[in-house]
DNA sequence: GTCTATAGTCGGATAGAC
DNA sequence: GTCTATCCGACTATAGAC
């Protein structure tokens, strides 16, 4: 079974994608060679300067395959978020319910063991943006902000755009952020070498802790 | 003023390291240059060679000192801590007590103008760690660790040396340590090119109110 | 102790065969 | 569309002048 003009074996433009997934994402971009990139996908190392223009071209190609995957999986739930905050009938606990489940998804798409791939290469955009950033950020990132935010803002009867809101939103994404920052150091200290099933279902459960104990307590400050 | 036989200007040694800080920072070591790191020192390039042996000793030196800095900053707390849970007769809201102040500490830290240059390098050690890891993990980043994990363990009153208060250790360090991993983002979101004092100050409230709720309200689980 | 010069390797992109 | 061969610049480390 081979189509006539499709794929031979597989598409080399997927499995450059998929070698700059493992490569970018360990050796980071300066640190990846094309050759590595070739050798790991099966491919020449001319073939990057031709399907994607050059190193540079086929690291936005992975960054662009990492937002549409990951938004794939975490968009849905943001915006029910942003539909709810729009009809001004939602109840405290609706809310919160709302950024527990938010964080859930994104908690399962962390703890997932392709992410470890991916995540890193995410995480150094976060410390250092460079154009690439935009891709993902405007696609993902920046709306899961601002729904967690709208829904904190709500939560606490504070505009959802004021700092406290923000850093806020910040705080609660980022105990969800932290454990692909920090896997290296945190599987060290639990004497693992991956997440089991219930580190991941320990590590949900604590985050909608925090999220309820915390925002329940909160006055807006 | 000069001594007879030590520094003529600043110690060459001492300009690589302070270069080294900012380079490896933004550019990863793989992604540094001996050129790069030569030329930011003011120094030749052949002097990396000469007084750290290559470009890896360089690197070295550098997580060293930043081991050592950041020890110099939040360590003392933390040996009060570990002082603290041996007497026995420790009390839960001073072990909160103890706890927020050892995230202040590492607050305060990480909301320091210098540490953007620092927390770089150690945010990608904690994703990859090299044998540079082991220097600053058994040095600082254990022993806080291991601290925090004491205090919720006693607090919670379950094993400090359980996967349930290991994981609610690094849920708490991380709610700090994602400002310096997501600098960048949150500095976006927020419209501003640095951290004032009062954002640190917000920060520092905020993980204050999230150890308090959630640890107050919290079963052992 | 600090410099210049260079050796030897490896980087990304391109030319051109097939 | 995929390969080999190669250009040329940049890399780290070393040799040796001063």
């Amino acid at each position: 079974m081979k189509s006539p003009s499709s794929k031979t074996k597989e598409d080399p433009r997927r499995r450059l994608i998929d070698a700059g997934l493992e490569i970018f994402g360990t050796h980071g971009f300066e640190g990846a060679t094309t050759r590595m990139l070739a050798g790991k996908a099966g491919v020449n190392q001319a073939a990057i300067p031709y399907y994607y223009g050059g190193k540079e071209g086929l690291y936005h190609a992975v960054v662009a395959y990492i937002a549409e995957n990951a938004g794939r999986f975490i968009l849905p739930v943001t915006e029910k978020i942003t539909a709810a905050l729009q009809t001004d009938d939602l109840s405290t606990d609706a809310a919160v319910g709302l950024l527990v489940k938010q964080l859930s998804a994104f908690i399962q798409l962390v703890g997932q063991g392709e992410s470890r791939r991916w995540g890193r290469i995410i995480i150094r955009e976060q410390m250092q943006p460079t154009k690439a950033f935009d891709i993902i950020y405007d696609r993902v990132i920046r709306r899961v902000h601002e729904a967690c935010a709208g829904l904190i803002g709500h939560i606490l009867q504070i505009p959802p755009a004021s700092d406290t809101a923000i850093i806020r939103a910040h705080s609660v994404v980022g105990q969800a952020m932290i454990f692909q920052a920090a896997r290296e150091t945190i599987l060290r200290r639990l004497g693992r070498r991956e997440f089991t099933f219930d580190d991941i279902e320990m590590i949900r459960s604590i985050v909608e802790d925090q999220i309820r104990n915390t925002l329940r307590h909160s006055s807006g400050k």
